[in-house]
DNA sequence: ACGCTTGCGTTATGTTATAACGAAATATAC
DNA sequence: GTATATTTCGTTATAACATAACGCAAGCGT
């Protein structure tokens, strides 16, 4: 049974890029409700790890929640930026950083597997606003 | 009142301190239940929370998990390495990468408040083991 | 067709975190 | 010193996030 699972998958991330923020799991559960109405939280995590799998989807850490992948030519994790006035998160691709991370902590003998950089602030947009009103 | 909320985080801050790898607030819980049969989720993330306002504690983020700090002189946030093996977290400073990381978001006009910087892999213990074996 | 393997939906439960309220401690006013 | 306002904290209850375990059904080799 091939199709059933991509066909979730594909619905999860549809939900996913068409937000305007990150989503909790609950969050896709809810907006896939309509469509199946005895849709429970394993099957929302099933298809959220495969797609994750795969680089389509990002869990952001400090969210506890998900985003779609805007950059899909990455080899290496991102660098998110999330507003927490407006709750966007972007993508940023930081090669330098990575390999500067890599380079501090192998000194220290520490073998890195997976970075988790996550920068909280206020995004360009909600900065302008602030300084209007 | 000053001093029933003290004890407490310093309570919570020994138990941290002793622990050798990151504790949820459940662990701690646990571990205070002996001397304080009746304690609840919330006195304990009270006293987490003002822990980690003072800078004593921090929380690993893509742990759901906290820490003790163990370098008291930093006015930035750390790097923390994860091994996934033992479960160890070390603190790591590294100024520069803050500064690259906010000099790349500036560009893009985010400003940044919180960085959360945080490698999984394996330590060098656990390294030097898996070589052995 | 038969038995094997794999993937998925479902039920149930485990884990992490906070809202809300009332009691107790502290501070301030008189 | 008593009354009143303010803050802090314990407690109960519940919300939010995540996974274990089971069983069915699809796909595959024989
Ligand atoms: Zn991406
Ligand atoms: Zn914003
Ligand atoms: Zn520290
Ligand atoms: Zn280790």
């Amino acid at each position: 049974m091939r199709t059933r699972g991509e066909v979730m998958q594909s619905k999860i991330l549809a939900v996913l890029k068409h937000a305007d923020s990150a989503l909790s799991a609950y969050d896709i559960l809810e907006a896939l409700r309509d469509e199946f109405p005895k849709i429970a939280p394993p099957t929302v995590y099933r298809g959220l790890a495969a797609l994750t799998e795969k680089g389509s989807v990002h869990r952001v850490e400090s969210l506890n929640s998900f985003v779609a992948c805007t950059n899909h030519n990455h080899d290496h994790a991102s660098i998110m930026s999330i507003c927490d006035d407006c709750g966007s998160v972007e993508e940023n691709e930081a090669p330098k950083i990575f390999d500067d991370l890599s380079g501090l902590l192998g000194k220290t003998g520490f073998d890195a597997h997976r970075h988790v950089i996550e920068v909280h602030g206020v995004c360009a947009a909600c900065g302008d606003q602030d300084n209007a009103s």
